[in-house]
DNA sequence: GCGAAGACTTGACTCAGATCAAGGCGCTTT
DNA sequence: AAAGCGCCTTGATCTGAGTCAAGTCTTCGC
């Protein structure tokens, strides 16, 4: 269930897909203090930079459940994701779907260079967005080497990520890829706070049945048949429907089927 | 569970991939003539930029079948491929394999601020590579924004191409696997040779079946069953066992299952 | 010319995951 | 309190693609 919605957040119009500007927010968070700062495409520029981007820039909210863009629409801007998830997803005639990208906080939506959305970008959870409008954004990267390296490298890491889960879609079976799945989530988990090491890990999932089905292109069914039956062989245990937790992630990470060759770290 | 391939298979990453440095190819082709020159990583370059990194360029042949690298292997170059056809592929400790990016004439090879390989590459075809220096490559990439701008657009080209691969990998079926394929390879072909535009187009298929199966997800028996399948149907013609000819690329189109509304450009 | 090996095809059978169907649980609405 | 709705689970059945097992056709070395 969506956690506490702003009143702001509230309002409803029935035509439009409902967007709300934070005019207020964008004039109070400044760069420096963004809990994004340093990981976003921005995390390269010096306060010169930021200046030239802050003047482009705005937040938009977005309900849990809420369509940011249709693919196909036209998407006059791109932006980082602040809080909150948002899925790509692409949809067959036929009505199938699979999600193409997750994106956490600091991930980027959009490509410079492109009009149109090319894929369906939805509010997985309650979302908020930092939005640089596109032909100043564009103007910008070209002055701006830093801009351009970041958003590169982390292009790259989206590709490596793909390719990682073109494996999963294509080869595995659905216990390994739901498997896989929360592992991506545990370590993701452990990485925002590195103290704990040794435990039972926890695991918020941030999507419904439905949402993973599309992320790993299976049915809603045979996830739910895969998490009770990993419940069932002690791998995870149900904390509500939504909490999970991991008593033996290298258990856990087995059954994914990864190649765990020594990648502790990294 | 899936199945495993024989130990012997796997024995073969023991040995060194066959490298066979091309000394005179690399001071007979000057940058300007080359056949790639306006698509590659190179193709922003100016006529300074181009002599700079051909300080660092050399060329590297690689037969049909060999190895280019290793997954995990140090990989001290970057590189364009010139002619021919490489692939990426993953493997799973048991031996299943996905492949998960098809490198053609121009396509880039490596990650600048890499140095393993993250994926098995491998000549499909007789293949020639323009190798850059890794080092200086990088180097070269800082002050020449040329050069990083060309490598954004196509690793984003290369994300998008990945993105709708995971559509073909996690919900088509498998004679949308196929004709999806086909599709790909006969648009290419059509690229190639724009003033043809009606009557029946013409493939060559450059991978074999069990690189085809790698490609879709499948295994070599359901690839080469639904090949005999679209025949039987009339939806394409068997030249010998690796060309293929296509009365009719709407047909093939419908039964890929894309998204055709209007593509016809872009 | 002949055997062997590799690439491909085809058939019979199996099974993992899809589909169809029926609930349950925790809400919100009335 | 009841009714309705999302979201999730579980059971029964079906089916598309995998697996196992023969083939054929070509090429290549001797």
């Amino acid at each position: 269930m969506p956690k506490v919605v702003s009143p702001a957040l509230i309002q409803i119009n029935h035509e439009r897909p409902f967007v709300v500007l934070h005019q207020n927010l964008s004039s109070h968070v400044s760069c420096g203090e963004c809990k994004i700062r340093h990981r976003a495409v921005c995390s390269r520029c010096d306060t010169d930079e930021l200046t030239s981007l802050e003047a482009v820039k705005f937040y938009r909210s977005f309900p849990a459940g809420t369509p940011v863009v249709w693919s196909g629409e036209t998407m006059d801007f791109v932006a980082s994701v602040v809080t909150g998830i948002a899925t790509l997803t692409q949809t067959m005639e036929d009505g199938r779907r699979q999600m193409v990208g997750l994106l956490l906080p600091s991930d980027f939506v959009g490509r410079p260079g492109r009009n149109q959305a090319a894929y369906d970008v939805t509010a997985a959870t309650d979302l908020v967005m930092c939005c640089f409008r596109k032909k100043p954004f564009e103007a910008l990267m070209l002055r701006t080497p830093h801009l351009a390296q970041r958003l590169l490298e982390m292009t790259l890491d989206e590709l490596d990520a793909a390719r990682e889960w073109m494996l999963l879609l294509g080869r595995k079976t659905a216990r390994e890829k739901i498997a896989s799945f929360l592992c991506i989530l545990a370590r993701r988990e452990a990485a925002l706070q590195p103290q704990k090491v040794a435990g039972p890990m926890h695991v918020d999932l941030p999507l419904t049945r439905e949402e993973m089905a599309d992320y790993l292109g299976l049915t809603i069914e045979t996830v739910s048949r895969q998490i009770s039956g990993l419940r069932r062989d002690g791998v995870i245990e149900l904390v509500g429907k939504r909490g999970i937790s991991i008593p033996d992630f290298d258990a856990l990470q087995e059954i994914a089927g990864d190649d765990t060759d020594g990648d502790v770290l990294s």
